[in-house]
DNA sequence: GTAAGCTCCGTACCATGGTACGGAGTCAAG
DNA sequence: CTTGACTCCGTACCATGGTACGGAGCTTAC
């Protein structure tokens, strides 16, 4: 097929690096086409749209150890063991979410305190140090 | 002073890993006390109290390395430093918070496909897979 | 037909925040 | 005064997600 990449056209397409890509196949993201003999790889242009896909996963919070779950589950015969995954991590991401918001009440509250302390001593240091 | 310690309690009472203790040292979040020829070093009970703002002020989603400026600046000269620290991290976690909320309407709009589906195709991987 | 530029491959390195190991020395209780 | 528990110290290793390097071989365009 002419719409063969070489592994740096991938990654160009991709929007990876070429390193990204090798890491991907050692991390068995992506499978290593056989090499013809001494010469270079060719990949078929939908590896690219499989990077994307990994980068798009990431992005939803998915390390790339679930990446890779989610990988060898087929689109149709995983949607159950998919939407466990994805439920998992929503509830994971909802866990998170929460602690930020306390954190960032904290936060909130100490640089308003600083804002009206007189700095006799600062309110963020007095808060952080235990009796 | 006979509330002195020794590395493994004052761990124990800072509730860390005595290796942590001394890679806070090699981070210089912590200062080593001299060693008395050939003895074990002693840590002041103060240095407890150290060690839990550290991880206090990581749980406010500071880096060791944050935590480190923070150390070294003075609680009363410091807290417009101090202050402004915290205002950038502030915005930082709010940053966060956006992107997490956006990523949590997307799985809980995936899940929700996935559930009134009938499944011929994954919504989830559907969605990921790009055309 | 040759020179530039790419690929292959192993390996090392980056940051982050630690944890583990092993041999030698030391301290404390019985 | 011995034995077990602890400390010291350097170094190596863990996970995570890559990036960088360098020599050798291959390919492509001129």
């Amino acid at each position: 097929m002419r719409s063969d990449l070489t592994i740096g056209k991938l990654a160009e397409r991709a929007g990876v690096n070429v390193e990204t890509i090798r890491y991907y196949q050692r991390r068995r993201l992506l499978d290593e086409p056989k090499k013809p003999l001494g010469g270079y790889r060719r990949y078929p242009a939908a590896v690219a749209k499989q990077v994307r896909f990994i980068k798009r996963a990431q992005a939803l919070g998915f390390t790339l150890k679930e990446v890779a779950g989610l990988l060898r589950l087929d689109a149709a015969s995983g949607c159950a063991e998919t939407r466990e995954l994805a439920a998992h991590k929503l509830a994971l991401i909802e866990e998170k979410l929460a602690e930020l918001g306390a954190v960032r009440q904290r936060l909130v509250a100490l640089v308003a305190r600083c804002d009206i302390s007189g700095n006799r001593a600062c309110p963020i240091i007095q808060e952080l140090m235990p009796d």
